[in-house]
DNA sequence: AAGGCGGGGCT
DNA sequence: AGCCCAGCCTT
């Protein structure tokens, strides 16, 4: 291990010193590539018929997001909204449940606007161009060239985490692949050499063989290689050290306390601020920090509740990329709630000011309804299972 | 250029 | 417990 991280930096500063830039030639894969494709494809829901609508809906959901997980998504979400004017049409409740776990919620809110535009600017029909593709809202680089490729056949490449690392695994690279500039040059370099007769086929080769052998965990497949030959990677016994990533820093932990208030067969949620974290999504009332059982109480006292019970449910901790949320649940119980402002009407949507109280904006609702109605991001999966 | 933004499965 | 995943947008 050693002799190898030795050697990683031996060739870095090699070309550092001389001056040189390692320019690997990917013209060689392609047939390759493609012979391998047609053997070992996989078949995917999106792909026996990539009209651009499925192509995109399904690019949108794989993003930073696993094809096993999307799968389920996918096939309900094309059955609910089998049109793009069916989505640029959908009311925004029903379709963030439809999205409901997926993560990263504003990918969802850009769909609906870029089906609106197609609506209204490309008469219901994704442009068949690459740069009017990379215009639209939640569709960057990657997805206009997986959208290009795949649907109309365009040339351009779909560079994404999976193509960066099998390609500087091939070409035995040891550039940091996080780095803009970096994705920016592989883009360059594959445009370059892209099959004009099968761009779709030639972007999901390398995509496929990234997913099951040049896999991201775990030592890749390289026996099962269709350019094990071609691997400046492999020969050099370097595969495992590519690609190079910057340490991650630590996440930052916050301390919650969940409230899973009932009353009359009905919980209390609340609608989540605009912006930041799980933006305008639905969420069980919380406090900031880890509070005791007297403190809830007091809390609850203060804000004018009374004759309430109050049954600790645990700790839990959610992990998000960036945060940790530790927290603490309570079943709070209430035999009566003080004002019958507080029942409100459940159609009634208040912007959560961020004050952090137990009865800011909360609605009360049947178990029914929020699992039919309302988003609750996974992080309260821990808490809503207590909802009878 | 760097950081925010979800959730789950694998090692 | 830490890794990564068919990334994009904002600052």
């Amino acid at each position: 291990m050693v002799q190898e991280t030795d050697l990683c930096f031996d060739i870095q500063g090699d070309v550092k010193a001389i001056g040189v830039k390692m320019n690997y030639d990917y013209s060689e894969t392609v047939e390759f590539l493609l012979d391998w494709y047609d053997l070992n494809r996989r078949f995917l829901p999106w792909r026996e018929e990539p009209r651009p609508y499925y192509v995109w809906i399904s690019e949108i959901m794989l993003q930073q997001t696993r094809v096993e997980a999307v799968k389920v998504y996918f096939e309900r979400f094309i059955s609910t909204l089998p049109s793009i004017k069916d989505l640029a049409d959908c009311e925004e409740e029903k379709l963030l449940k439809l999205w409901e776990g997926l993560g990263y919620y504003n990918r969802v809110r850009n769909l609906q606007k870029t089906a609106k535009i197609i609506v209204e600017e490309y008469n219901g029909q994704m442009p068949a161009d690459y740069d009017k593709l990379l215009q639209l809202p939640g569709i960057g680089s990657y997805t206009a060239g997986a959208i290009a490729s795949i649907s109309f056949q365009i040339p351009e490449p779909a560079v994404d985490g999976n193509v960066l690392r099998v390609m500087k695994r091939v070409a035995g690279s040891f550039d940091d692949i996080t780095k803009a500039p970096v994705k920016k040059q592989m883009e360059n370099d594959l445009r370059e050499i892209i099959p004009r007769d099968r761009p779709g086929d030639f972007n999901q080769s390398i995509m496929d063989l990234g997913a099951t052998v040049c896999i991201p965990n775990g030592k890749p497949l390289c026996d099962k290689c269709p350019i094990i030959h071609l691997c400046n990677g492999f020969q050099k016994g370097i595969q495992m050290l590519i690609p190079v990533k910057p340490e991650k820093k630590p996440r930052k932990i916050e301390d919650r306390t969940i409230l899973l208030m009932e009353f009359d067969n009905r919980y209390a949620i609340r609608k989540r601020g605009s912006k930041g974290l799980l933006a305008r999504l639905w969420e069980l009332p919380g406090l900031d920090g880890k509070l005791s059982v007297m403190a809830v109480e007091e809390i609850l006292l203060r804000e004018g509740y009374r004759n309430f019970t109050i049954q600790p449910l645990g700790e839990g901790k959610h992990i998000f990329s960036h945060i940790e949320w530790h927290m603490v649940g309570y079943h709070i119980k209430f035999m009566e709630v003080p004002d019958e402002d507080i029942l409100c009407n459940p159609d009634y949507v208040a912007e959560y000011n961020g004050y952090e109280t137990v009865n800011t904006d909360c609605i009360w609702v049947s178990k029914e309804r929020i699992n039919k109605e309302f988003t609750l991001p996974s992080a309260f999966e821990i808490y809503k299972r207590f909802i009878v």
